[in-house]
DNA sequence: CCCGTGGGCTAACAGTGTTAGCTACGGACA
DNA sequence: TGTCCGTAGCTAACACTGTTAGCCCACGGG
């Protein structure tokens, strides 16, 4: 998987020169209590089914049959709600990728990727489009785990910035198939194929 | 800018088949009053100067010198002002990017469309994140418009999902940037010429 | 003169996140 | 057994959001 080797040799680039944790340990899930877990899966559950501008204090308080004010028993805020379901998104599509990258061999590595994160997206798209909401709390996100979830991305292409630009265009690319935003009458799967396409070497060409 | 002309070329796909506007002409901007145009250009400034978070009626009807429901006079309510925000955006992006494919040679036209792009973002971060937000009223924005705006990627590809491909990856990458997801320390000068790299031909590899 | 209309106003409503303060239960300890 | 204290619920309330209803005044045309 070096230079002239097989398969999924990126285009060739200049030197890198960046610190990166290339096999990060997976983080430590944050210790809740029991009451907090309950409320963060019902949260979950209650984005899922009814959509984000249903995630609400007094809503949630519903579904668990308690009254919002006591919600702040057990949480800070919603806030902490939502970085806790951030979280649960980073961990799920960190676990989904890292374990591409482990079974696959070398061959098409980032065409699987990109088809498991496509997957993951849009299986949980109120999830995902949480998690890709714009200010995240980094401060309170878990230590390590944004770099930990988007280090396949890293594994799959052996060079730094190459990584960094295929996640984005994942990230795009699922953000505006969640959004509906492409042609109407498209067939996006030739767009991830493309893109797939785009970032992988054409040495058969 | 017919299939094999000079250096674009991008990766060779199989058969594209889609309905596609290659030459749309510039939509019209829909007429407002004298009123409604100055209420949309202070809520343009607010946007940028203060933030989103900022752009309320209360607000807004303030750096106007009246009050919130007198707004509802001129306008139909805050959806309105956000897609009268949100069609500045792409009339501004698709004008900038017309430009752009227009006068450059098709010598690196991938990486001069990304380059102003990024540029046309980065000056506007809060009026583009805006026009990202999810759920685009699509059934009230100006027909033609958003279709208008993404056309230089097509100009520029000569191949519609490879265009799609590279829209996404742009818009995907910009967002990561202006919410300062990237690692720390990153360089992302060379994210874009990874990403612009991968959407170039590699004739010369 | 009268009348309508354009463009402002206040009051109010429903909904949001959040805080303060009360209360009831349950387990630990003298 | 009696006391105490923390846990976890509650109601009332505040400040904020978008939005509607209804009032009022100035201006211009028949």
């Amino acid at each position: 998987m070096s230079a002239a080797g097989g398969a999924p040799t990126p285009v060739s680039a200049p030197a890198p020169a960046l610190p990166l944790p290339r096999t990060a340990p997976r983080p430590e899930p944050p210790v809740r209590s029991s009451r907090a877990t309950e409320i963060v899966e019902a949260a979950q559950r209650l984005l899922e089914t009814e959509g984000a501008e249903s995630l609400t204090m007094r809503r949630l308080g519903e579904v668990l049959g308690i009254r919002a004010p006591s919600l702040y028993k057990h949480l800070p805020g919603k806030p902490a709600v939502e970085t806790a379901l951030i979280e649960t998104a980073l961990w799920g599509i960190g676990d989904a990728l890292h374990r591409v990258v482990d079974a696959a061999g070398p061959d098409d590595v980032v065409g699987r990727l990109l088809a498991e994160y496509r997957r993951f997206a849009l299986a949980r798209p109120n999830l995902y489009r949480l998690a890709a909401a714009d200010p995240i709390g980094r401060a309170d996100l878990t230590p390590g785990l944004e770099g930990w979830s988007g280090e396949p991305f890293y594994r799959a292409t052996a060079e730094p910035y190459v990584a960094q630009a295929l996640w984005a265009a994942a990230h795009g690319t699922v953000l505006l198939e969640l959004s509906d935003r492409f042609l109407p009458g498209s067939d996006l799967d030739r767009t991830w194929a493309a893109l797939a396409r785009a970032f992988t070497a054409h040495a058969g060409d």
